[in-house]
DNA sequence: TCAAAAGTGTTATCATTACACCCATGG
DNA sequence: CCATGGGTGTAATGATAACACTTTTGA
């Protein structure tokens, strides 16, 4: 049954961004491949259309379910991607989403429209489908300076972890050139007060590292201090 | 002449947030006085529905010239609100989008669907239609965030300016309690290198400030070398 | 006892804070 | 000559960067 309107109207869609790290610390991106045309068997981000009656972020996340299987996950408004001429189809008007995750606890499944879904290490993608590097660009500035004044990379850690692989998180994220200064990277990151020593590595053949985890609850409390302190102070206008 | 689809969709319009700051260096935000229902006769943000063949970002500039004639604007895209039900008419999909602007150099004046337009101050708003008061905390979270951290502010001021001036507008967006030292904001600003000395007030009736404009050359010099930096040293960490 | 990571001490430097004070102008 | 904002000087404090070094484990 068709439905009719006075003037056209652009169809809405919604595209994931998912970020993972591997075993190795590499950061990895969620791509499904997809079984109809347009872009048939071109790799591409898990999305779809919204609902008429859903929020948008339902609709992420419900695309994200469908598509790769992939559940409670946290996800982000990113930016509303609309150039008339990103899908061959019409106008689509595509509103993106991302997420960071832990790659080991969310395990995924290809099903509905994917034919298959697999992680790329972003610096070596396929072709993407529509405009979905230009997505994925995005997403990837948009990570690269979140992480800079917010803790938004522990969401790719396990629960627990040392102080190493949070580094290696950090160099990761920001494509540094070379590896940062241990000594200083863990004299910054201990002092700031929010992280919990949780116990020790265990079956390792060296000095067995600590492990961490987040204190949350600290975190916020910080994050209010601190904000009413800039009140106070005024601006903290970094270039 | 009828449009006619196999699926619903929803319409997608886009809505403009613009800041000012007026003669007392209070904040600023355009509004229209809605000509037609609904919300007739309520205050909105400047905005309509987007074309089928405009970009988004076009669409949010002809809507803003439209309905209140300001035009030369600088806009960045905000945030998509596209909660079900926040448009009586049925599904619409807005894509925000905030500008900052000097007042004093774009006048405005009512036009097409606008009854009247008008400067409203931040903290004395009249009742919004839609969502719109819900768009513009948003727009102001941004701006509080990211006057932090990048040198914006400088649209809302006249080309040249002093630094008092300078000062009175981030005691106005951060919504500071009381006055910044005045000694410690010049330092640090002025110490960033990003201003350059362009004259001197004239017929005040007492010490006359030096006036100062935005370098922006060595703005984006400095960012670029700011960001190498950090590459090697790594984060920035900030709560 | 060796390799491989984990983890620490210390110093020079630089930015930030908190104060109190001087300067130039028009009326 | 004074009211009004504009514009310094400086000492104590705290964070950062750049070093080279010690410790703990399994093999």
């Amino acid at each position: 049954m068709p439905y009719t309107y006075d003037y056209p109207r652009p169809a809405v869609s919604v595209d994931c961004v998912v970020f993972g790290l591997d075993e190795s610390s590499a950061l990895k991106v969620l791509l499904i491949q997809r079984a109809r045309a347009p872009f048939q068997d071109h790799w591409a981000l898990p999305g779809g259309f919204v609902d008429m009656d859903e929020p948008l972020e339902t609709a992420a996340l419900r695309e994200l379910e469908e598509e790769t299987g992939m559940k409670e996950v946290f996800i982000e408004q990113l930016y509303t991607f609309g150039e008339p001429e990103r899908d061959p189809r019409g106008r689509v008007i595509s509103v993106a989403y991302y997420a960071l995750v832990n790659l080991a606890s969310h395990p995924v499944q290809a099903a509905d429209d994917a034919k298959k879904v697999a992680w790329f290490a972003v610096d070596r993608l396929p072709p993407l489908a529509f405009d979905h590097s230009q997505i994925l660009s995005t997403a990837l500035t948009r990570l690269r300076a979140k992480v800079r004044y917010q803790p938004i990379g522990f969401e790719l850690l396990p629960e627990r972890f040392t102080l190493s692989q949070l580094q290696r998180l950090y160099e990761t994220i920001l494509g540094v050139p070379e590896p940062l200064n241990k000594r200083n990277f863990r004299k910054r990151i201990l002092q700031m007060g929010v992280l919990k020593e949780v116990g020790k590595q265990k079956g390792v053949s060296h000095r067995p590292a600590k492990l961490y985890s987040f204190d949350r609850e600290k975190y916020e409390r910080l994050a209010r201090e601190k904000y009413e302190d800039l009140l106070r102070r005024g601006l903290d206008f970094e270039i």
